[in-house]
DNA sequence: TTGAAAGCGCTAACAT
DNA sequence: ATGTTAGCGCTTTCAA
């Protein structure tokens, strides 16, 4: 015996006012009488209703749900992110909606298609290039769309984020400045991950620049788990000349990588040198702690619920909004022996 | 120019047959003429045709969404099971739209009233002992619940987790076993959180048996953070007599009491033991190694997600099951000096 | 195999 | 301040 939820005409007939007094009670409570108010908020009460959504949803065309598609939730590096970018939207009334793509591009198409079938009134996105059609159906759709965890100042889209080439850069000079001549880079698959391209590409170019006399014996790019972490270790210290230090994609591959390393009897960075990016929780608790770069997660999710509201009520009023991220050292960077 | 998305009238009259015939064509393909059915994936094609979302919840009072109410997404402890669960409702084309609680259950009956509010078939939620207005909404509303990280066999509802109480039992056994006789406990906040309630009762069960000569100097309860940890350990390390073994109840506080401990001079587990609980991937990479328990996340979302999917499409068919936990050993836990 | 028509629950003019 | 009414886009009888 399933009882049919309450509408909006019961609460009408329970409180002897027309259904539209109730849908005003509810959605602008000063254009009714206060005693009518109180009247209806008590039948409200009484039979335990709540608003059916498909119903406003036809009705206003507003859904009230944001939906976010990200590249994984079991990893803690979009975590705090999408907890804070949550809890704006929460304070707002607004309800997240949350799609994982395992960092498969055709994976992300379908769930940006579920969500917005779903009538999502903006979409958190991670990274800034996608495959034409899904760029295509965002654009058929004209739903407001951030993205996330990049940044680019040459482009019409909502960014708020970091620019990952500079922070890329910036751990690659690190590593020069300590000496370090002979590197490797162990990378997240940059096959539909831009992120991963550009940290990979600054890199690169810093290491890669002429007068500086270094070399990157090995570029070796992997999925983001401690198992892969692990035999990309194996492969890339069996280089020769072995690098004196191996500059990781993010903080996963970091620590898996210093945990097989350690397991192998190489020290670290007494024999060579590890480094990070996210600065996710972990990276304080590896030993030797991670030396990597700090991603403003919790202010990168603030603001990016801000903005993508903004740019929901108000088309054209949402910014791009660049954070920087900075290097954090610990102990698993240090001169070469 | 905003364009408004195509709708099923739209499609119908490009493919030149009638609405109706477009929904049997998109809901039963079987019983719509072959010719028919391309011509009108054809036109859905050309115009980029979703359905939408309200028409439908609205027509056939389903969602295709399900709803889970977590405590917090920051922490890693959910997120893999998270992840296990929706990657099995996106199989099965059902959307996961998820509401975190900060572990506070006026929160948590605000979440829950809003994911059903947006007409959640079914919910998933962590726990099992709520306030009564939060059970009586839920049972009013008669939506398909599943509770998850517990279980309870005398109850009616649906659980699929493990027993919290026996596995504390089994760390307190563990540090008994291991000769320890003066502990301390660090617990997360028990009130509204039946699952750390259950593991302390669990905990002081044994070590409170008279015949073990073991006594626990002081239960501490605190927010589950890494700083929150700190300062429990300054709390409970200054007790006389000084515990040489400390409990703590989830894998967050004993990794965020090993680094305090580390930092403040105290050898783990030289001066002090310290177990967790949860075997959250940091519990392998904080130096000692945590012993703790392990929680089979993964399998528990997966199952949950079987269950509750069942249960929804044929009430009634869902059931519980109960999972196992059991001790991993690593460094932190040792005889007292 | 297809079409016509009646809602699903709500909101937003427009009246009163 | 409140009621009336006309949809929003879809599914689902019932007829043809």
């Amino acid at each position: 015996m399933i009882a049919k939820p309450p509408t909006l005409e019961d609460v009408a007939q329970a409180a002897g006012v027309s259904a539209a007094t109730i849908s005003r009670c509810i959605n602008t409570p000063e254009r009714v009488a206060k005693g009518t108010r109180l009247r209806i908020q008590a039948a409200i009460d009484a039979l335990g209703y709540t608003p059916n959504f498909g119903g406003r949803a036809l009705a206003t065309r507003r859904t009230n749900i944001i939906g976010a598609v990200i590249p994984s939730m079991a990893n803690s590096v979009f975590a705090g992110g999408i907890q804070a970018f949550q809890e704006v939207l929460a304070r707002e009334k607004v309800t997240l909606l949350i799609g994982s793509t395992n960092y498969d591009p055709d994976y992300e198409f379908e769930q940006i298609q579920t969500l917005i079938s779903h009538g999502a009134d903006g979409m958190l996105l991670v990274g800034s290039k996608r495959p034409d059609r899904t760029q295509q159906f965002l654009n058929s759709r004209r739903i407001p769309t951030l993205n996330v965890w990049c940044f680019r100042a040459d482009s019409d889209q909502l960014y708020v984020g970091f620019d990952n080439f500079t922070a890329g850069e910036d751990v690659a000079k690190l590593v020069l400045e300590y000496g370090h001549k002979t590197v490797a880079i162990v990378s997240g698959i940059c096959d539909g991950n831009d992120r991963a391209a550009d940290r990979l590409a600054g890199m690169e170019r810093i290491i890669n620049q002429p007068d500086n006399g270094a070399r990157i014996v090995m570029v070796h790019q992997t999925k983001y788990s401690f198992d892969h972490a692990a035999k990309a270790f194996d492969t890339v210290i069996a280089q020769s000349p072995r690098p004196t230090a191996i500059l990781a994609g993010n903080d996963v591959l970091a620590a898996g990588m210093i945990q097989r390393a350690k397991a192998l009897g190489f020290g670290v960075p007494g024999d060579v040198s590890i480094t990070g990016f996210d600065d996710i929780a972990l990276a304080q608790f590896v030993d030797p702690g991670l030396t990597t770069v700090r991603v403003p997660q919790v202010q990168m999710g603030q603001r990016a619920a801000e903005e993508l509201l903004a740019e929901i009520r108000e088309p054209g009023s949402g910014h791009s909004v660049e954070l920087l991220t900075h290097i954090i050292k610990r102990g698993s960077l240090a001169p070469p022996a």
